[in-house]
DNA sequence: TTGAGTTACTGATCTGGATCAGTTTGATTT
DNA sequence: AAATCAAACTGATCCAGATCAGTAACTCAA
């Protein structure tokens, strides 16, 4: 009886945002006509929370962190890769401000759609909606994981979780670049950068993982899957 | 510049479930001839995270801990005051099991919804749709603070948050008898009950609230916010 | 190629809160 | 009223991870 049950701490959404699939053709220019597609730049700021939400926003391209700060410290709620929506809580009349912040970590493409145009379609299109109920949830029930990991696991577990995550969603690759500094990597597992550092290195000694600045491979598998589970 | 931004750990939706107000007499109906009404005793669970949803929750009446546990840790996710909804990730074909456990604080009464004629008014009635959409985001918004909070307050901060939202929303006065063991307490804050049992000492110490048993008083609001916000 | 700034890394120290090992209190049963 | 058991409380100890105070390496600009 000492099955413990794994929570991933895995902050990254592995749904696929089909909610514009169930659009009919005009409802899809509707959007197309209502919406502009904006650059960003790896290290800026999609948006800020607390500021003023008039439109839903989708990545189109890139790779971006959702996160909350209160001047001192950062929470990375989750990252989102390419494909999905973002700003969702302001089709509620009672946000009308974002209800969390997003940064590009790498350059990025946004197509931000006016958030009229998408309560509408909310309306008029029950299947529409039921999509987009259906991401909340995934969201929602990612979140719960990650909520879990950060609070309950320790150190290496955390650790190990995010990089077995990244290589398997992100880069779906064992090999991989990695853009995001060690401080950055830090702050995805709830650590300081000191930390972070330090057990990389103990992953390298004990042969778990090859690292050589930003490129990262990941050498055993199975036992980082074991660390993730039980540490 | 050193205002920081202010996240309550609080656990408590203060989101009043308006969705069936949506609904036609007819789906009214409908609704009432697919549900049930169970009673949950003090303790007992409501259910499990894993198993087979089947049907949508409503809390008509009591108050309950939504949860997830691994077999060694829990984390409280939410309190959830009466006239909330439970469950609502098992409406996407994504979730056939609950997400977390929900366990009753004090006597309940649980209205199970069909999931099935819950999904059907979905699809039929938009507004209906757009109410639940409103509820998922509330309630990732309250999860997103609370979140923040067990992860980056202490201790203090997060107790003296704790009780001031339990005075607040749940017994809405300033001296209230918590139906929650110490260990209870312990879980929602996200500490050790010995460390809980000592912080409560020091708080009544400095006169900051009154502890009989399970009678709580705040004695001085305005510190206990100050500390939650700083601490 | 020098210097200025940022990121990576290392070592030493500190500490919040957990853990462990009790005692006391209170509720319930017999 | 004695016995039993769980919850409340106390004190002593421990430790994971933060913090602090550096050095080293790696940009990038002039």
């Amino acid at each position: 009886m000492n099955n413990k049950t794994y929570f991933s701490g895995c902050s990254i959404s592995m749904h696929q945002c089909r909610c514009f699939d169930t659009l009919t053709e005009n409802e899809k220019k509707l959007v197309e006509k209502n919406s502009v597609s904006i650059s960003y730049k790896k290290g800026e700021v999609i948006c800020k929370r607390g500021s003023f939400a008039s439109h839903v926003m989708y990545l189109e391209s890139g790779l971006a962190k959702v996160y909350i700060e209160d001047g001192v410290n950062t929470l990375v709620l989750k990252i989102l890769p390419e494909k999905n929506l973002l700003g969702l809580a302001s089709v509620s009349d009672d946000f009308k401000t974002f209800e969390y912040s997003v940064m590009a970590y790498i350059d990025s493409e946004i197509l931000q759609i006016d958030i009229g145009t998408f309560k509408k379609l909310l309306v008029q299109n029950p299947v529409f909606a039921k999509e987009v109920i259906d991401i909340q949830n995934a969201n929602s029930v990612q979140i719960y994981g990650r909520f879990f990991c950060l609070t309950h696991k320790q150190s290496f577990g955390r650790l190990a979780d995010i990089l077995l995550c990244l290589s398997d969603r992100i880069f779906k690759k064992d090999e991989f670049e990695l853009p995001l500094s060690r401080k950055e990597l830090a702050e995805l597992s709830g650590l300081s950068s000191e930390t972070v550092i330090r057990m990389l290195k103990v992953f390298r000694q004990d042969s778990l993982i090859g690292i050589e600045g930003k490129m990262f491979k990941l050498l055993d598998r199975e036992k980082m899957k074991q660390i993730s589970e039980t540490g």
